[in-house]
DNA sequence: GTTTCATATTGACAATCGTCGATACGACCT
DNA sequence: AGGTCGTATCGACGATTGTCAATATGAAAC
């Protein structure tokens, strides 16, 4: 698997709110590690497009035609994603089937919070 | 001054919550050029510190020491968030000061709402 | 005007990353 | 077993970008 520069890692279960609290280097390296994953427009859009997926799942098969992106260029996203925990994957036969993580989502978001 | 990819703009006055609606190509390329402000760890701990500085402004002289970077680093950093409208600058003599616009943090934050 | 000092800009380089073609893997089918 | 189809991995390339040294800009003080 293509790693990462800064290693691609599980969001953690609790960051600092960045407004609230002043940082530190190693929590700002962490914190910038996560929001790398939101701050690519394919990725963003595919995070998107499962979250609201009917029935609140949606299969790789349909990405590469809506998102214009080849085959690889979306399986490495979903790839990435899945392995920070902001979506989950689940083999079905053939298919490979994606939910969003909200709670992990949230934990972004509550990051993001104003002082 | 020089411009980054995308064209760094400033962030718009309503971004669409990413889990609540499905998001088009256009809005997801809108988002993530405003997530790469935060998707760099100098940046990110900049914007923490200058919204937690006593009196809310801190001074650009000190920054250099405080993340370790250079002069020069540090202030491209800044334009960058200045220029997106996440932090405002004001020239004061030889100093320029800097203060967190968290009306416009909180746009990015609202678009991490959960459904 | 000249010096000093904080900040901005320029130019260049190394590292990172998004991308795709080619290929491997695995499940289902006949 | 062999074929088909969806997905994952590999390898490579081009574009982006974080970084610094050098230099320019501009304001205050002498």
């Amino acid at each position: 698997m293509k790693r990462y520069a800064g290693g691609v890692k599980t969001i953690h279960t609790c960051c600092r709110p960045v407004l609230a609290e002043a940082i530190n280097a190693e929590e700002a390296d962490e914190l910038a590690q996560a929001f790398k994953l939101l701050a690519d427009p394919v990725r963003l859009r595919i995070l998107s497009l499962v979250a609201n997926a009917p029935g609140g799942e949606l299969c790789a098969c349909e990405l590469p035609e809506i998102t214009g992106r080849s085959q690889p260029t979306v399986s490495h996203h979903l790839s990435l994603l899945a392995e920070a925990g902001l979506i989950s994957r689940e083999q079905r036969g053939k298919w490979a089937w994606f939910r969003a993580e909200r709670d992990r989502m949230a934990i972004l978001r509550d990051a993001l919070e104003l002082g």
